[in-house]
DNA sequence: CAGATAGATGAGTGTTTACTCAACTATAGT
DNA sequence: ACTATAGTTGAGTAAACACTCATCTATCTG
């Protein structure tokens, strides 16, 4: 019986998450010929096509949908498991679980500062969009994004959120008006679907949910989506602003939300003696402060 | 970074659940020197030891039962999305889920007279210790043991459960009154750790929890060290009779308790309707028939 | 003691995997 | 028209995988 290797299901379930080959290619390091063919050969052993290819761009089919969602899970569980092994002595290893776009936009962008402070540790980072569970994944500390109420969790403040509408140069034109973004192709977060509703709220405007809905699973579908001209993105503006300065993609009506759901760094009450964590505290805290210079 | 292969995963799953690479081997139609060759790998890649080698049998290390509940869950999450795509036409495949001691077992060794009989159709079987979930696994009918009142699920009896205790025929000398029994070493499902109260209780007995207790996840482990000597197991006759024929184990006591829990044919009142769950049951009543002769 | 059982190890080998490279196709933008 | 972008395809190749076979060690049982 013929089964996928793991490593055709790791490229998989990257080029789902991207809905890009040239993306996937990138994060695994390899050419985007290697996943054009891994990704060819899977739908043959499946027998099943996986992905729409349409012009310069690919989607997922239904089958192809169902698929990254387990794919996904159980990579996850499997790569979590295997890192808790490998990962080197305890007393000097930080383990953290964040979601994949703050993850690569914000936190890895600024490793060199932690290595540079603190030779001695080692950051064990490990992406996730499930709820992360301290115990069985043996994580020091998680960054989540939401109103921060975890119950018997400490949240610390990362990062405010600043919403704003964006989407490609040649949409933006014709989008300047509050009612023009109404009534224009709105790209869904599937993990919060009333996200575009609560934006409208908090800027004084209702908006009632469109009957044509383009859901996404995570915010690098929808920012490639985006960019890709096929509808306008909710995103925050801080964790894109690459894209923006290449004019890739821009802001509309001129409208930003701020806070409504905001980046946290969040441990169990039970973590707080733990070295891993007041390392982290310490260098994060700086990291912040920082900043607000 | 090297990362195991599935398939090397999945001959630690199964060495790991029958605590036996010899019966590893025999599930995965290869040679035992394959499986030891590749938990050698596995545990030079990971680094660390994953079982324990004494005498003639492996157990497992505590980080060796970590990975496999992990690895175990992974899997079967990836292996039921690939085969959910794989199967052929829905309108003539019966997927079924069923645990691995029941379905090997019981289920497995009746599917000539289905072949025989439904030449047209075919049955997808997948195992599984964890509870199914019809949707998203795309199942028509879970085999499960227990006490039969899932709601909203309509249930048929397949097997009547006779727990009788069992173990090697060394030990066996020793274990010939209940007194004996109590204070012998018994091996314990750590999934219905109250089996073995129940079961004395059902006899008239008082039985008070062991404070050195021998727990295992799955019946096929239990009876691998039953049968090792490590003590004593509680099992459905029916279902070891060959081991029993074989004298490799053997009933102590002569007490035998019908009925605690059972195994039933389980699917969603809203599977009724369809063909293939029609086709099974017709099916298994005429084994069920048969049987009763 | 002899035979059976179970896992371990080294060597060998064929197959599969996992890429790269080069060239191509089909857009989109200037 | 030219350039850039993104995915496709065929061919080639090195490495890894996934075994088998033969032999060994350490028990257990009759």
């Amino acid at each position: 019986m013929s089964f996928p290797s793991l490593n055709t299901l790791r490229t998989f379930e990257a080029a789902a998450r991207h809905l890009s080959f040239n993306r996937a290619a990138d994060e695994l390091c390899i050419s985007p010929s290697a996943v054009s063919h891994q990704i060819r050969q899977l739908e043959h052993t499946l027998g099943i096509r996986l992905f729409l290819r349409s012009e310069r761009r690919v989607s997922l089919t239904q089958k192809g949908e169902f698929y990254f969602k387990n794919v996904q899970q159980g990579i996850q569980i499997l790569v979590q498991a295997t890192n808790s092994l490998t990962t080197p002595m305890r007393e000097h290893t930080i383990r953290i679980s964040a979601v994949p776009f703050f993850a690569t936009r914000w936190l890895m962008r600024r490793l060199d500062t932690f290595q540079a402070h603190y030779p001695g540790w080692e950051l064990a980072i490990q992406t996730s969009t499930q709820k992360s569970e301290f115990d069985r994944e043996d994580l020091d500390l998680v960054i989540r994004r939401g109103a921060g109420d975890w119950p018997g969790m400490i949240a610390h403040l990362l990062l405010r959120e600043s919403l704003v509408p964006v989407c490609a140069p040649a949409m933006a034109r014709t989008i300047d008006t509050i009612v023009a973004l109404k009534g224009a192709t709105l790209l869904h977060n599937s993990q919060v679907p009333s996200e575009w509703s609560e934006w409208f709220g908090k800027i004084g405007h209702t908006f009632s949910a469109p009957t044509a809905k383009l859901e996404f699973q995570n915010s690098s579908q929808i920012l490639e989506a985006c960019i890709a001209g096929v509808g306008i993105a909710l995103m925050d503006r801080q964790l894109i602003f690459q894209e923006m300065a290449e004019g890739r993609i821009q802001s509309v009506v001129d409208q930003q939300v701020d806070g409504m759901r905001n980046y946290y760094l969040v441990y169990p009450k039970s973590h707080t003696t733990r070295k891993s964590v007041q390392i982290f505290l310490e260098w994060i805290s700086n990291e912040l402060e920082q900043m607000d210079r």
